[in-house]
DNA sequence: CGTATTTGACCGGCGC
DNA sequence: GCGCCGGTCAAATACG
């Protein structure tokens, strides 16, 4: 099955059809070489994913370029948007973003307005970027900023060292040592499996919640250590109640988002950053498995 | 002229 | 097997 998607990479949305114009192009080709794992079983490439997300107040990205629909968050990532689709159970319209800082970037997010909090967005992040930073035109002061301190190459290495406790040190406080370099991912919550577990089977209530009042804090010992929150919100359909508390976390977090802002950048860098750790572990989960199939 | 955004159509997956 | 929903691509239009 899915003999189609014998990489996993470009497999994910290039390859799946036609692709009259990417033909031969498969800027991972070399990259994905346990990748192949991926058909084993996983058939799927869209619940396969591995998605992150997050949920920020529009009034802090309004700033975007918003034209009428939720204001893509301007990350420090060019983001370039190729669908918006109506979303059933939600009033609000959903947009696709990609990255276009690279050209091969499989990074992609969706946002789209919470149902039950008109007055937050809610970001999907699938996949990260295969490059340390955006290397495009919307790097301007974002990317000297990272780049002046940790330059583009430091991006990775840099990150990998703080687990020695060379430079930066992770634990403490984490967001502002790695802010200058490695801002955090935009603000607030993220999920890291891919679309199936138990609490999916029936998000309705409160054991989503909880654990998410859980790792609330969990993840912020937890994001410099390892992985970022897990808060898991597949889609999390509902529950007024379950939002709130998640709401509570952006709502913190969005101190934390204000310095970055103030600084004048901040998001996703983080991806590079964990991704930069994952790599060193464990590369078969980066983005080959995470977009074609997490197995 | 080039790039980004918008809209519609098509495809794939999942559920019934 | 059919229908529905979500997601992505492609073409056209608008703006810089």
């Amino acid at each position: 099955m899915e003999g189609r998607f014998s990489n996993p990479f470009v497999g994910e949305q290039v390859g799946v059809r036609i692709t009259p114009k990417s033909g031969g192009e498969s800027p991972f080709s070399g990259v994905i070489s346990e990748g192949k794992v991926t058909s084993t079983s996983s058939p799927k490439r869209r619940r396969s994913v591995q998605k992150r997300v997050v949920s920020v107040p529009i009034k802090d990205v309004d700033g975007s370029r918003l034209k009428g629909e939720g204001a893509p968050p301007s990350d420090s990532w060019a983001w370039r948007k190729y669908g918006q689709k109506p979303i059933k159970g939600s009033p609000y319209p959903r947009g696709y973003y990609r990255c276009s800082s690279s050209k091969g970037c499989p990074a992609r997010k969706q946002v789209e307005r919470s149902r039950v909090d008109p007055t937050r967005l809610v970001i999907t992040y699938a996949c990260e970027h295969n490059h340390p930073w955006p290397a495009s035109r919307n790097s301007n002061s974002t990317a000297s900023h990272s780049n002046t301190t940790a330059t583009t190459s430091a991006t990775r290495p840099a990150v990998v060292s703080p687990a020695n406790g060379s430079s930066s040190p992770p634990s403490t406080t984490t967001e502002n040592d790695i802010s200058p370099k490695f801002p955090p991912e935009e603000p607030v919550v993220f999920s890291d499996r891919p679309a199936m577990e138990p609490d999916d089977s029936k998000f309705g209530d409160l054991g989503e919640e909880s654990m998410i009042t859980s790792d609330d804090f969990s993840w912020f010992s937890d994001v410099p250590s390892t992985s970022p929150a897990v808060l898991e919100s597949t889609t999390y359909p509902g529950s007024s109640s379950g939002r709130a508390d998640v709401a509570m976390i952006f709502q913190m977090r969005e101190e934390d988002e204000s310095l970055f802002a103030d600084l004048g950048e901040l998001p996703e860098c983080s991806l590079v950053f964990r991704r930069g750790i994952f790599e060193q572990d464990e590369e078969s989960r980066r983005c080959s498995p995470v977009c074609g199939s997490t197995g």
